[in-house]
DNA sequence: TCTTAATCCTATTAAATTGATAGGAATAAG
DNA sequence: CTTATTCCTATCAATTTAATAGGATTAAGA
């Protein structure tokens, strides 16, 4: 499940990866920008600066920065960093593997479904950078609309 | 995500596939067998009947079998009935969709990604059905077994 | 130096979801 | 009738989610 927080998340490197690279923003800005929460967004910053995403600076006209080239950060790593794991169950997990209690991992049929279902996910998220989520969402929103 | 509630039911739903199509099974008997809480699966099987998976014989020398073959039994709606829509967020769910309030839904960049997702997960869970679930495991697992 | 405005930090909390358990009613075989 | 099962309703504890509160720290600029 992609959770508030990873959404939220998401929406706000967006809103940085649109400007320019080395301009600051305002949490305040973002998250009324995009109707998020601005407490819960100032949280979830913190969380993608230790993550490496973000970089801030503290004070005033402080704010948040993309800490590397929107086209490197993957939208998987963004998503593992906020809401834990891809895979629909953590016995299917590669990046945050634990071993089911309650059955062998080896005969587990619903183990090995899920396996594949975690390849599927990460193979949509693992192949898309931050720099592709921007650009293409206003496309895509074009090509939706009706012929005039 | 998959709950317990959702990977106890499929484990059920595999027994039952492995036995004999009109021979019942008691709830207790797959319970104790396959290490689930008798009560909780219990109203897991009430679940998979009320969605049209099970049929059920009351009192005395009943029990759960199929109602109908594994094979016309989709994993993908397996899931949907015990844990709910497949797509990572409700926006992006086509069996279960709602509308987000905080974004709009044409533009919103993260929505067309969970729908790529949800896309993912459906080709994976909506092409396999109970009985290749049941074949396969012990397939996998001996393909797995070090040569002698 | 002082004011102001921002990030940063710690704690708390309310609501929802998950994962069960308890106790017994209804049903049917033998 | 006894026994063994599904079925039904209610309850509950733990965890996760989604925030909110309050202030400490930092730095720009007057």
């Amino acid at each position: 499940m992609l959770t508030n927080k990873g959404k939220y998340g998401l929406k706000a490197l967006v809103f940085l990866a649109r400007r320019e690279p080395e301009e600051l923003a305002l949490v305040s800005e973002i998250a009324s920008s995009r109707g998020i929460p601005r407490k819960f967004l100032e949280a979830i910053m913190t969380d993608l600066r230790n993550a490496g995403f973000l970089s801030s600076r503290k004070g005033k006209a402080g704010g948040y920065r993309l800490a590397k080239p929107a086209s490197e950060i993957r939208i998987g790593s963004v998503i593992r960093a906020l809401d834990g794991p891809l895979a629909p169950i953590p016995c299917a997990s590669k990046s945050n593997y634990q071993r089911c209690e309650d059955c062998d991992e080896e005969s587990c049929e619903v183990r090995w479904l899920m396996v594949d279902v975690r390849q599927a996910i990460c193979d949509v998220l693992d192949t898309r950078n931050l720099a592709e989520l921007s650009a293409q969402a206003g496309l895509l929103a074009l090509i939706d609309e009706p012929c005039p």
